[in-house]
DNA sequence: TTTGTTTATTGTAATATTGCAATATAATAA
DNA sequence: TTATTATATTGCAATATTACAATAAACAAA
């Protein structure tokens, strides 16, 4: 084997690890740190702000966005990319819950 | 290739990254969401909660150990698993952060 | 048109992850 | 002592991920 038993959880375990899996590699947590550091949506540049090649930046940048952590939208020749906040939000509230959860454990 | 280029990007940008590697996978997800929906600590039966082997299961105990997400001691001969409150604090400041910056932009 | 610029895709090699049977280890009970 | 029970480790096959060179695609400028 190697691939997960994803069938044998629920729908939400799976969304909530795909989210996770989605920043679970430095360069993508690079990305999503620099799109925070600016003001504005980042228009072409990123290349130029990591050590890695564009093939793989590139590859990287769709993870991100096939997670819905990050939306891309063209802007002539480049393309504009932004943080979603939705699904941010959405990750944050289930810390949330957690957080919640645990106050009412005895441990 | 195949690795990741880590040393490329910061500390805190791998151990951040790690600790979403941890949870990208849907029986550690199952693993969190048991452990905090039951009152106490959880002594044995998590093998016979997940639809994986002992082996398997065993092994994502190990990742979720190791990323310092739950904790486990020995009681006799179960051991007792528990979510590790200082973990979760230090993945929801991270996301407190992110929306605090996203706060401040534009888009 | 051709040229340059930016991003995406393809193909492939190196490495990592997942799952489990078999086995080992550790503690308790009989 | 010898079971019995609970968990860990080892070894391996199947699959996934990572990185990048080469190439393609899309568009603007000359």
């Amino acid at each position: 084997m190697g691939a997960s038993k994803s069938e044998a959880f629920s729908e939400e375990q799976n969304e909530i690890a795909n989210l996770f899996k989605a920043l679970s590699h430095p360069a993508r947590i690079a990305i999503v740190d620099y799109l925070l550091s600016v003001d504005t949506c980042i228009c072409g540049d990123i290349v130029n702000k990591l050590p890695l090649a564009q093939p793989t930046i590139s590859q990287h940048l769709k993870e991100l966005k096939n997670a819905n952590i990050i939306k891309g939208t063209i802007e002539g020749t480049a393309i504009c990319y932004c943080i979603n906040p939705d699904t941010i939000d959405k990750i944050e509230k289930h810390f949330g819950n957690i957080s919640q959860q645990l106050n009412n454990k005895c441990c």
